[in-house]
DNA sequence: CTGCAGTGAGACATTGACGTCTCATTCGGG
DNA sequence: CCCGAATGAGACGTCAATGTCTCACTGCAG
């Protein structure tokens, strides 16, 4: 009975970082509840984006608080991480893909402190010798969400399995795609 | 007078990417051009996604033409591409973030065709031993688009400079985070 | 100068999604 | 069993964007 805020959230995000135009409709019959009851527990459209951004933040916010980011090698920590962000593939694809929600300033606050705990893993692999320093902290965190969201659509798609998933981006990012001469 | 096409469709693409609600007004006036001009060049909002399509598809032939895909190292074929996808860059963002529009199967075939020949790139350099057999070819083709899109929005952002944008994805690309401890 | 092709500005009807509402139904707890 | 809360189905009115149209203006070629 009662609806599954979790499930319809999940919903809406894969629906939408595919077409951004998908109608309040569509999310309500992919989520398999009415339109009516969608607008019951999300007052319109745009409250429920600023529930998925909410939800979205949350959710990576955990992830990162799992992966401890600032334990150990930084290798280390950015797999972990990986593995922890996996499971938020498809929210976080919307909120990198749509990034032209952030205009109203409040939420930003919560992303830009999501993008400075990421950004500053990079730069301490970093200072500390294990990531290379002619990649700047910037691009790197950017190319990461880049790398996660065309994972969650390679996924979908069915182009990748969904157990090698973490192993690829995780190998792509460290080692990239070059074949090692080493061992 | 005569409407630039060429710009017109990269301005959409550069809005349409970041928003895909985007109006057709606020299209046309980034354009520097009316609306009712717009709709004289494109029947209506669907043609103008189309036509979109068609030349992202275009220019990114072109540019897989120009790197000669086919020649040499699959590593020097890479960087070729990435230098000359650089400047198709903001349609190809669009394009891969959009992927509802491949509904329609005619453009598919177009798309598809970039897809298998990208795919095979990444074969040859497997086969040849240039790259790692761990991660599929058909990850490392979805992977190049995501970080060209990411590419793209990072320089549009100004999180890194177009000067670098090249090297920062190809390098990247090629060779990962990890510090290199050869040489 | 004249004519014309292309454009800008705006009016207009249409369309589709949105948000709100009502009513019947269903499910689950007491 | 019965009642209430939650849901589904659908009917509206509203509204923004769309697509089409007209009319006036501009710039340029002849």
């Amino acid at each position: 009975m009662a609806v599954d805020r979790e499930q319809v959230l999940t919903q809406a995000a894969a629906l939408l970082a595919r077409r951004a135009t998908t109608s309040m409709d569509e999310i309500a019959r992919a989520a398999g509840i009415s339109r009516a009851t969608l607008h019951r527990h999300f007052a319109g459209r745009d409250a429920l984006i600023r529930a998925l951004e909410q939800h979205g933040i949350e959710r990576f916010t955990q992830a990162m608080d799992a992966a401890r980011l600032d334990d150990g090698p930084a290798c280390d920590a950015l797999r972990r991480l990986i593995t922890e962000a996996e499971q938020v593939a498809g929210v976080l694809a919307f909120l990198f893909t749509e990034n032209q929600l952030f205009e109203g300033a409040e939420i930003n606050a919560g992303w830009a402190r999501l993008d400075a705990r990421l950004h500053a893993l990079f730069r301490r692999g970093q200072e500390q010798g294990e990531f290379r320093i002619d990649l700047s902290a910037a691009w790197l965190t950017e190319a990461f969400y880049g790398l996660i969201g065309a994972g969650a659509w390679s996924v979908h798609e069915g182009r990748v399995a969904r157990n090698d998933l973490n192993h690829s981006i995780a190998e792509l990012l460290l080692g990239g795609i070059r074949r090692s001469m080493e061992k």
